[in-house]
DNA sequence: AAGCCGGGGCT
DNA sequence: AGCCCAGGCTT
């Protein structure tokens, strides 16, 4: 078997069309490298569009406010891709003459990028032959070469870099790398591959043994965090709503949201008038809770039970502290990063986001 | 080595 | 309801 040889033919009849693969500029990899960390080229295709419409060099990333680049992001999810490549983008100004570099050794160095986009970004860009080790690399060479070790686990990741450093082509090891990348995606699918028309069939240890459903094996099983966050809708004057800005530790870091109160329970409505948050903000202000709606928040590692009180209040009655919270016109929160769960919120509530 | 970080599509 | 996606950072 000629791996490099039949990879390279299917991928030369099999790809798609993708903005990205019309360039080699180091930073436009770079945008689209980052974008489809953990996202799916369907779900990123549209954000690259528009980050490189709002940032179109390194140098507009490089200036432009952290409230802006997380907006574009806004509904990508992990949002500290957003905030490190801001991060890189002021180094690359500031360090590297704002010129943002190609070459393995230094990409490395910057926040955000480990081995996976160091390797795509110098492979395409300059032509090194370092290989890739995603998804879906892991996924076809663990059925073709019949690897047992779980996916993501360090034994089954330095195998199969082994086995791609061997592989790649050192003429064009950029287009290698998308070959295989691409092949995972759309042929060794995870569920239902097309196994009856691979031009590996005869050679792939899963489907000659049967495993083509059991490789690459799964990690362990993983266990969701369940939280409960309950949220306070204070509408003032009819145009206005009260948000504050998440910090700490945590989940949606730096996004906006309504004023939230965790708890280890859903809360009832007289349980809500006794929280923390609420004595902060209503006191024994004229307030009456209209109702609450819920929703269901599934991430990878949280289970979230939202509950959103919607209030009415007298505004003259609300202490609303202002290093911490904020009253927003209703126009002006269409600027602001959200998280998906409070933009279906607000978006029910008839505010644009 | 394990935990954490989002959101969405597919089965 | 579970899986997994063009991963990386922190502990």
């Amino acid at each position: 078997m000629n791996f490099n040889q039949l990879i390279s033919e299917w991928y030369h009849l099999n790809k798609r069309d993708l903005p990205w693969r019309r360039s080699k500029d180091p930073y436009k990899i770079w945008v689209s490298e980052i974008i489809l960390q953990q996202t799916r080229v369907d779900q990123g295709h549209d954000y690259f569009i528009r980050f490189l419409e709002r940032f179109p060099d390194v140098a507009a990333l490089a200036g432009a406010g952290e409230e802006d680049v997380l907006s574009v992001w806004k509904g990508l999810g992990y949002y500290s891709r957003a905030r490190n490549m801001h991060s890189t983008a002021k180094y690359v100004v500031e360090n590297l003459s704002g010129v943002f570099p190609s070459d393995h050794a230094t990409l490395l160095k910057l926040k955000g990028i480990g081995s996976y986009t160091a390797a795509a970004i110098s492979s395409i860009c300059a032509n090194e032959p370092n290989p890739v080790v995603d998804g879906n690399v892991v996924r076809v060479l663990s059925r073709l070469y019949g690897f047992m070790e779980p996916a993501g686990s360090p034994q089954s990741q330095k195998l199969v870099y082994a086995k791609a450093g061997e592989l790649i082509s050192h003429e064009n090891p950029g287009d290698f790398n998308q070959a295989v990348m691409e092949f995972g995606a759309t042929w060794c699918k995870p569920a239902n591959p097309l196994c009856s028309e691979c031009i590996f069939r005869q050679d792939c240890y899963a489907f000659k043994n049967k495993l083509v459903d059991k490789l690459p094996m799964k990690k362990k099983e993983l266990v969701r965090r369940i939280r409960f966050f309950n949220y306070l809708f204070i509408p003032v004057h009819d145009k206005g709503i009260v948000l504050y800005k998440r910090s700490g530790n945590d989940i949606w870091q730096n996004l906006w949201e309504l004023p939230n109160q965790e708890s280890t329970a859903a809360l009832s409505l007289s349980e809500i008038t006794k929280t923390e948050l609420w004595h902060k903000i209503i006191g024994k202000g004229h307030t009456k809770v209209v109702k609450a709606i819920d929703y269901k928040h599934i991430l990878t590692h949280q289970l979230i039970h939202a509950r959103f009180f919607i209030l009415a209040v007298e505004p003259s009655t609300l202490s609303i502290p202002d290093d911490e919270l904020w009253k927003v016109d209703k126009p002006l929160v269409s600027g602001l990063p959200v998280a998906r769960l409070t933009e279906r919120f607000l978006q029910k509530m008839d505010i644009s986001v």
